[in-house]
This record gives structure tokens, C-alpha cells and sequence, in this order.
DNA sequence: GCAAAAGTGTTGCAGGTACACCCATGA
DNA sequence: TCATGGGTGTACCTGCAACACTTTTGC
């Protein structure tokens, strides 16, 4: 190609970073301290650096964002979003990438924002950018992850129960199951979970066994929502 | 941010085009002219235009490469690769595309490319680039989404039979299915298919009926392909 | 014992597989 | 009427939803 008529562009990673709180699905927010959306809140991210791997960038925001040791957090890659003016200092491409963390540490501010807060889905309001799109989009790959993928330990410390496991499931879905049927397809799935031997003290009934994360990834048969 | 240590780069579609050819399931390849890889099998694709959001570009670059209109295949994107080294030019991030066509066209050489062939994804050789890996994530993509989506008449001409339907599934799982299942389980579905109120004529045996496609885009209950 | 939460048994139904069988056409 | 591929009926099996019921703890 003889005439350069492509974009020079620079390339940015945004994160969809999930935890959940008291029963809540939560997303890690930053106010941001400089233009253009000063003061609003939006994903954290930033750019590629020169010579850096995509996941890697995220994987490093995710870091500076939260301190989380990288062997203790999922992420993946989602979509990548690259309209012409999405954003006004020129031609940016984001690469987004959902990340989902057990009971997250309080989130510390990163270098271009002002604080990290973590935030109930359901109250979050106009984000900068094309961010509400990005959020949108990820939050219905990880309620389909939930299906049919063994995601949703996730979400939980390294041990947990079985009531643990179905409100992840709760939180993401918004959606109430039963507890019984629940507690025996997860035990029915070879190597969604395995017995931790231990009980947990409950302050209430009978206390539960835990269990830790099994090395299955994928579900067979599936977790399905849908029976709407 | 004061210092740019982040990188100024360019941004590549690259298109996994699909079609099925005597029952088999090829995928659009060029021959590069021009370095590097000059000569090598590479998928279609090329930079994204100043102005121009990334789902445009790929479908230019499609109808660049097959002739076909922009309403009469389907394209989504899959993933974006950015590994720094994985094209020798620079910086190039690439945000590959799965597109899936009916019966295509006899393909023509592209701007940068000598030839444009449609081969077996089993016969697919060593690629350019990283593109033997978009192939492999493009092609899991398209066969996970046959189970859930009615994915499968995009590769289906306007009026088709269920057995077409069913030679789609059959090539892009390599996998055998009970014809008699498979008929009623497509009826079945709503919004999967609609009657042509036609019959094809056949050189032997009863005349199947013909159908198009139905309004339907996931497919309840979906169409698995597990039970091993 | 009573409350509370964990965990089990059972029944009915929806949907899948396997395969016997019937239908519509050309030669 | 036979071969061929389209299409239907049916029997068996798996897996889920619903919910009654039992178990194990703290008070």
C-alpha cells in the first residue's frame, strides 16, 4: 500500500473487574483526574506499552489497580471497540477485558485517577467514554460463562461452600436458586469442586462442609439460567 | 501521563472467512505479493482506515475480497492479538473477524494479495503470522456458536433443505448426525426455520421440503453437540 | 427441644438417542 | 417394484424442577 491512508492509532486495555459484596455483584470504578471526563467515573485501564502483550497490560493495570497477585484473579479478553470518536484526544482503540476477583482488597488509586471505588452494578451511572457499552457487554459474557464454564469459583476465596458457589451464581444472575438442587449438580459435576474436609463454624444450623476449586473448566452438563 | 512509553501502532482486520464446498468446510485464503511472507497463505485482511470503525473494515475488506454483499453474510468479531513481535513491519495489533458465507463466489485477488483460494480447513497449511491461531480460535468460536445460535444458516443459500441444514453441522463439527433427530429437532425449535411451501426436485428419493431462515438467533433449546 | 441452615429422597416432566417404520419420487 | 432419500412414531434414558423430609449444629 502506497498511500497511508490508515490510522496511526494508539491501543488501550479497559477492565470489567467483578467481585461481589454482601450478596452484590460489584464493579471496580475510578474517578478520573484528568480530561476528557475529568471527574467521571469510568474502567480502569491505560495503554500498551511499547513491546507489551495485550493480556499483559491488562494483567498490569489490574495490578496497579488492586494489588492482586496475577495467579489470583481470572481474566480474559472480550471485544475490542474502535469507533472513530470514542474518544476525543484521537483515534484509540480498546481492547477490553474482563477480570473477576475474589472479595477484593479496597481498590488504591491508580496513576491517572483520582480514587477506585467499588460499585452495585445496578447503581452504576453514566460512565466516560464508550464505558457503559464495555460493562454491558462483559457482564453478559460472564453470566454465560457461568453456564456453561466452572467461573464462577472464581468469584470465591480459595476455600468455600457450597451456599457460597450459588450466591456467586445468585449475584451475577440476579436471579434466586434452589439452594437443594443446587448443592447437588455442583457435586454431581466431576471437577467443579473438591471436598476441602473441613466444616466451616456457622453461626446458625447445621455447618457446611468446604470445598475448594476442582480442575474442571468446562461444565458438562451446563448450569443453565434459562428455564425463564 | 507525561512520558509516551506506550506504543503508536497500526490497526489490522484480519477475516476468517468460512463456506462449505461439496460438504466440506473450506476457509478463504490469499497468496501474499508482497513481503513479508511474500507467498504464503495468509488470511484476508488489511488496515483500518482512517475515520473508520473496525466492523467497517472488516466488511470491506470481505467485500473487496468475495464480491458479496454486506447483507448476505454474517461477520462478528472474535479476538484481538497483539503479541509485539508477531508481525515483523511493527507494531500491529490485529482484531481478527469470523465471517460465514453461503456458497461463495469464485474469489479474486485483493490489492496486496496475488491469488485468493478456498481450501479444507483440514488441508489449511503453515499460515503468516499468527494466523493459524486465529484460524484455531475463529473455527471453536463457529462451532460453539452452531450449538447455541442459528449460526448455521448463514452457510445455507435463501431456501435450503434440512438435510442442507443439517451438512453444515455435519462439516463444521466433523461429526455425524441422526438425520431423523436432527429433522424434528429443527422443526421443533421456533424461529429456526420457515417453510418455502416448495419442494426441491431430487434425482433420487422423496422430494425434501425447503426452507428459510427462520427470525430466530439463539436456538432453545440449543442443539449440543457433547454427549461425546 | 427449637430454630436454622445443610443436605437427601422422590416424583413428574422435558428433551435426547436409537432405531423401526412409512412416504414420495425416478428409473 | 425397487432403490433412495425424506419424514414420523415410539421406547428408553438422562437430567432438571419442585418440594417433602432428614441431619447437624447453637442456644
Amino acid at each position: 500500500m502506497v498511500t497511508r491512508d490508515h490510522a496511526q492509532a494508539r491501543v488501550a486495555v479497559d477492565l470489567v473487574v467483578f467481585t461481589i459484596r454482601g450478596g452484590l455483584l460489584h464493579l471496580l470504578l475510578v474517578k478520573r483526574g484528568n480530561p476528557p471526563f475529568r471527574h467521571r467515573h469510568a474502567l480502569p485501564g491505560g495503554f500498551v506499552r511499547r513491546g507489551e502483550d495485550l493480556l499483559d497490560a491488562a494483567v498490569r493495570e489490574l495490578r496497579e489497580e488492586t494489588r492482586l497477585d496475577a495467579n489470583l484473579f481470572h481474566i480474559e479478553q472480550v471485544h475490542t471497540y474502535g469507533a472513530p470518536k470514542r474518544d476525543p484526544r484521537g483515534r484509540i482503540f480498546s481492547v477490553a477485558y474482563l477480570a473477576i476477583v475474589p472479595n477484593l482488597p479496597t481498590p488504591v488509586g491508580g496513576t491517572d485517577a483520582l480514587s477506585a471505588h467499588l460499585v452495585p452494578v445496578a447503581k452504576v451511572g453514566k460512565l466516560a467514554f464508550d464505558h457503559n457499552k464495555i460493562v454491558t457487554d462483559a457482564l453478559e459474557v460472564a453470566r454465560t460463562k457461568l453456564e456453561y464454564t466452572t467461573l464462577a469459583v472464581s468469584f470465591c476465596p480459595e476455600t468455600f461452600t457450597i451456599t457460597d458457589l450459588r450466591k456467586v451464581y445468585e449475584a451475577v444472575w440476579e436471579r434466586e436458586l434452589d439452594a437443594r438442587n443446587f448443592h447437588r449438580k455442583v457435586l454431581a459435576t466431576q471437577g467443579f469442586v473438591v471436598d476441602a474436609h473441613r466444616k466451616r463454624a456457622s453461626p446458625a444450623g447445621r455447618p457446611p462442609a468446604e470445598y475448594r476449586a476442582g480442575k474442571a473448566i468446562a461444565l458438562h452438563p451446563p448450569m443453565l439460567r434459562s428455564s425463564y
